[in-house]
DNA sequence: TCAACGTTTCAACAATCATTGAATCAATGG
DNA sequence: CCATTGATTCAATGATTGTTGAAACGTTGA
């Protein structure tokens, strides 16, 4: 990921409901969700948030599939992991400890909930 | 971080000279810069990187002190670590292979430049 | 083929953002 | 105190962005 793409995702993110649009849509896991279901879970318009998505899309962040009437979005876990590897490269630039305090969030990743940090 | 402070830190990395400005100044260590040198290194006016700066420094992710005739700039390393823990945190939603690609970038973190990555 | 549903496109508008130059402010040295 | 250096404020401008409603498009079932 270089500079430019870096800049599109940081936009695509810096935006309520465009960063709302990819909470969901990572909570929903790969099989996605409908533009119809995002808008009212939302609560934008239709035509509002075709915007968004256009925009996310864009970025690299989300994807699309038709699947019958309905336009199926799931998030781009590669757009994503791309982007967070990019901050953290760009971060940790001979100053690891910026990158540090991150660690307890990444291992609060692979673990079933509840699990709880202490070594 | 809540909502709020992560979509403000995100609008003020989606934009090139801002970006340019915080990876200066990550660079830069806890020393920082003075804002006169920044605005030479990334070949924008004084009046238009003041712009940014104010931006960046409202985001959380500078900070500055006077010295002297000059005002020094450095990266707010708090702010940083807690816009990716956010991003890790909301990536991370029962899917954490969105995170893992970047254990990768963390790991070359803590280590030696040229220290390669395989176990 | 037609009607209905889900989504997108389009045009228009207000609001925000980035950039510029002139003027101003703060600190230092003569 | 004055001149100089470094940085910020201010006002104005063009460009971009977010939002809206109406119209159009694609898909499906009757």
């Amino acid at each position: 990921m270089d500079e430019r793409q870096a800049v599109a995702a940081f936009v695509a993110l810096g935006q309520e409901t465009r960063l709302r649009v990819v909470r969901a849509l990572v909570v929903a896991g790969p099989n996605g969700l409908a533009a119809g279901l995002l808008a009212t879970e939302i609560g934008v318009s239709a035509t509002n948030l075709t915007f968004h998505l256009k925009e996310l899309s864009h970025a690299g962040l989300i994807q699309s599939r038709r699947e019958g009437k309905s336009v199926i979005y799931s998030a781009a876990y590669e757009g994503l992991s791309d982007l967070i590897a990019f901050l953290m490269r760009d971060c940790c630039q001979g100053r690891p400890e910026v990158c540090a305090p991150a660690v307890a969030a990444l291992s609060a990743c692979n673990r079933p909930p509840g699990d709880s940090v202490h070594a």
